[in-house]
DNA sequence: GGTCCAGTTAGAATCATTCCAATTCTAATT
DNA sequence: AATTAGAATTGGAATGATTCTAACTGGACC
């Protein structure tokens, strides 16, 4: 089946939604900015059913294969982030500016922390010749202040 | 098993093999030294079930239950580490040296590098007053020199 | 008004583990 | 050698997080 020609763009209606992050054009629909609004006003990275009960205040229909969908989008173009720092539920940050994740084991709470000085891991790390590094996610693991001093 | 055999002698079999690791004394049934053997002789971050194919060479009938509960004996005891680089399975690592994870995003292939000179997190990032250090994974993420010279 | 299509949906399916109850093994004690 | 308590091991069931699937919807373009 040829494909015809290239329709335009859904334009003046709930589709039309954009947003220019990093020189992209990214199409957001409702759920999609409903989802990223959320995220961007949280700072506790939250998970996907956090979004979820989050989001339903406003969209109250919206369904958790949606969130997953939106998280999807919203990550591979780039303008969220998704956290791994143990395994089970994926986390989602809203936070672009370089930064790293410091992980409480007691509490569980995660607190972005941003660069001190410029960090190159080229310039730590022996990496074998023709790599080319993309990104970098670095965690740091210990405890709290409010959990280290309760103990 | 047959009647017939003989008893092995206690100090060869069962529960008394131990290993000294970081000074601390941990006992290694037998299971947990095939499994700690196997991933020592690894460099590939095998997964759960790559560890289950290969010990299963030696010990054909070890479960996937039993693969879980020595990799996690042996990750509490500190003798390996467990790696999450992306969703889905834990890898595991017997390289105790101080080291980071270089992932390429085309093969999947994990590749340890280790320090070229000393790294210290709080010197780059400015953690909250309090916070308490116990490790830092870094994940380098990219295409590995294989994959870059074939695009 | 019909068709197309991306977006959306509920529910099913999958995947990686984790839990569980039953069994087997080991070490210490009789 | 037999007893016993506790640890280790097992297969299978259960769980939790995500991903898949097939049907549905609402606006855009004919």
């Amino acid at each position: 089946m040829p494909p015809s020609t290239p329709r335009a763009p859904a334009k003046a209606s709930g589709l039309d939604c954009r947003l220019a992050v990093l020189g992209a054009d990214v199409r957001l629909t409702p759920h999609r900015r409903e989802v990223f609004d959320v995220l961007a006003a949280s700072t506790d990275h939250p998970t996907a059913y956090d979004i979820l009960d989050r989001v339903k205040s406003r969209a109250p229909h919206i369904s958790l294969a949606t969130v997953y969908n939106c998280l999807e989008h919203l990550t591979t173009h780039g303008l969220i982030k998704q956290v791994h720092l143990e395994r089970g539920q994926s986390r989602y940050c809203a936070n672009l500016h370089e930064h790293v994740h410091f992980h409480c084991e007691t509490c569980g709470k995660v607190i972005d922390a941003h660069p001190a000085t410029d960090f190159d891991p080229a310039k730590f790390w022996n990496l074998p010749k023709g790599t080319r590094v993309t990104r970098t996610d670095l965690a740091i693991h210990g405890t709290c202040d409010a959990c280290a001093s309760k103990s």
